[in-house]
RNA sequence: CGGGGCGUAGCUCAGUUUGGCUAGAGCGCUGCGUUUGGGACGCAGAGGCCGGAGGUUCAAAUCCUCUCGCCCCGACCA
């Protein structure tokens, strides 16, 4: 793999044949699990885009183009609105349903910041596939295919994987969950309880409500609240320093901006709020962080001041964190530029409870929280595949419709499906490797064996190697011969490196006695093998290997 | 887009602070010879618009301005 550009890598030989293997374990997988592969267009037209309105939900990611006659093209970093068109126009009836289409190909994403290597690039290979059913009772069904299928896919690829469950986004209620490969450097935090009954990406994971209300009782005893000036002084680390308080004292006051009206979220000092999370709380409107003039319109003072108490009458909602509603007493923004306000207690000077007031889980988790009563512990690790119910709301968009059985028109039920088939490779490198270099399963190394001849000059070296090559290939073993006029020790780095399961090398020594060396990747030391059984063994060492990947 | 760093041989980098000899090293590459079971050795060589543009100066890889590219951190993310 070379770079030519940020985010942007020629594959090699070796990279390339991973990545076809890879595609290939795939593609036999979608077949077996009913999906038809297709082949859609990589520049799309603007405005599909519009029409469902991701060219704003995607954003800066979105890459595009204008052409020569003005018209803008999107450079696709996913299909859903161009194969929710082709099943509007191609299915009229319930019997053409279900249909699960997919395609593996190049995707491109304008990333704010590529990084990682092949982990995050801006061009990349993914296999999508998107389902359409007539019933949700059939979406659940293709579901379930595609998550065995995917399961069988990462098994087969020697991966390691955990499934999260993953933020559903906009189509509240309907499942989504993260394939993980565990791995250090992975760009993702996975949450999960120490049994791993539960695991979540940390978007979604859910916190337990704290148990003790010990601490509120306390609260009765605080005196009333009091004004304190803090000039210049906005961010919570600023105010503790400057009050000599602890960010687990303090409430931030987030006032964010719906279609529905002002919002405003309460977390504690030291947590960090879940936009997502205060979304699927109000019912899926979308939710944005107030602009500037908006907060000082509604607070009467700048940016930073911002508190509760008085502003439930004024607001569409009034979003609490369990954790705040817990809390004996917490210091917050006054309301009034350069003040802040401390002992201010939940429930008496804002309140907990009434028609426009929610309290309930809107922060990320943190180490110490909960699930179900069980520790939450964190890691990291790389998303390769993500299963997603997403209901009906391209459909709708883009009018995929059917009629029913009672002759109703209906939105096609969809699911989509993806995997990253470089992301594929790159953790199974991440997930195994020595100071030598790679260990890549049999089924995605790029190639099974490798022979090496060690003196090329002599002639019965040669030919023995050369036998044994076409021999495994003739067999259809995916051999590679190493017959580079170079030194033994640079042969074998060079073995140890690319990560070939398999290493068959001939010499002048062993071959006097009628003998080869086999070693696997991960063998201390090689064993001797008559050069008449060489082939034998090999196959039936790899097929072990592939033995062991089917299980 | 904000913050930080780096652009000198194919690669990794020194030299820049304090302007001054013909711009260097290791690895790689070419040729010859000796070697040959875990990245050999000797000798001889090739290889540079010091990222680009402008400026200061008797003199610029070195100082100034602008620009382009890359890396790292942050913000964003169906």
């Amino acid at each position: 793999m070379r770079k030519l550009a940020s985010g942007t890598y020629t594959y090699l030989l070796l990279g390339l044949r991973s990545l076809r293997k890879i595609m290939q374990i795939v593609r036999e997988e979608m077949d077996a699990a009913g999906a038809q592969e297709i082949d859609m267009p990589f520049v799309q037209p603007m405005e599909l885009w519009e029409q469902t309105g991701r060219r704003t939900d995607y954003g800066e990611t979105l890459g595009w183009f204008t052409d020569r006659h003005g018209r803008q093209n999107v450079l696709a970093p996913t299909a859903e609105e161009v194969v929710t068109n082709l099943v509007a126009n191609e299915v009229s009836s319930y019997k053409q349903l279900p249909l699960n289409l997919y395609q593996i190909k190049m995707k491109y994403r304008d990333e704010y910041r590529p990084r990682f290597g092949a982990l995050r690039s801006r061009e990349f290979i993914m296999k999508d596939a998107y389902s359409f059913d007539a019933t949700p009772e059939g979406l659940d069904a293709t579901y379930e295919k595609m998550y065995a299928a995917y399961c069988r896919i990462f098994t087969r690829c020697g991966l390691r994987y955990v499934v999260v469950e993953a933020q559903s986004g906009e189509i509240g209620g309907s499942g989504s969950q993260e394939f993980m490969i565990p791995c250090e450097s992975g760009e993702d935090i996975i949450v999960h309880t120490e049994d791993g009954a539960y695991a979540a990406n940390i978007e979604k994971a859910e916190v337990d409500p704290p148990k003790n209300s010990a601490e509120r009782q306390a609260g009765d005893a605080v005196p009333a609240m009091e004004e304190v000036y803090t000039p210049n002084v906005g961010s919570i680390e600023a105010v503790c320093e400057f009050l000599g308080t602890k960010p687990q004292k303090m409430i931030k006051t987030l006032i964010h901006a719906t279609e529905n009206g002002v919002v405003v979220a309460l977390v504690r000092g030291d947590h960090e709020v879940n936009e997502a999370k205060i979304k699927s709380v109000l019912g899926g409107a979308a939710v944005e962080m107030a602009d500037e003039a908006t907060i000082e319109k509604l607070t009467g003072a700048k940016v930073g001041f911002a508190g509760p108490q008085g502003l439930s009458d004024k607001v569409a909602k009034l979003v609490i964190d369990y954790a705040v509603a817990a809390m004996a007493c917490g210091v917050t923004g006054a309301n009034k530029t350069d003040y802040h306000v401390k002992n201010l207690v939940p429930g008496r000077d804002f309140p907990l409870e009434g028609k426009n007031v929610i309290v309930a889980d809107i922060r990320n988790a943190v180490e110490g929280d909960t699930h179900g009563g069980k520790k939450l512990t964190f890691s990291r690790g790389i998303e390769v595949g993500h299963v997603f119910k997403l209901g009906t709301k391209y459909s709708e968009k883009l009018d995929a419709k059917f009629l029913d059985e009672q002759g109703g028109q209906k939105p096609c039920i969809m699911g989509c499906y993806g995997i990253g088939i470089n992301r594929i490779l790159a953790s199974a490198i991440e997930a195994d490797n020595d100071e030598n270099g790679l260990i890549l399963p049999v089924s995605i190394a790029p190639f099974e064996v490798e022979v090496i001849p060690l003196n090329n000059d002599k002639a019965e070296v040669r030919s023995a190697a050369d036998s044994m090559y076409n021999e495994l290939r003739a067999s259809g073993t995916d051999v590679l011969l190493d017959d580079r006029d170079a030194r033994p020790g640079v042969k074998f780095k060079d073995a140890d490196l690319i990560g070939i399961p398999v290493r068959v090398v001939v010499g002048e020594r062993g071959l006097k006695e009628g003998l080869v060396e086999i070693k696997r990747r991960t063998d201390e030391k090689a064993a001797n093998v008559p050069l008449s059984e060489a082939v034998g063994t090999v196959r039936d060492i790899l097929g072990e290997m592939k033995q062991a990947l089917e299980a």
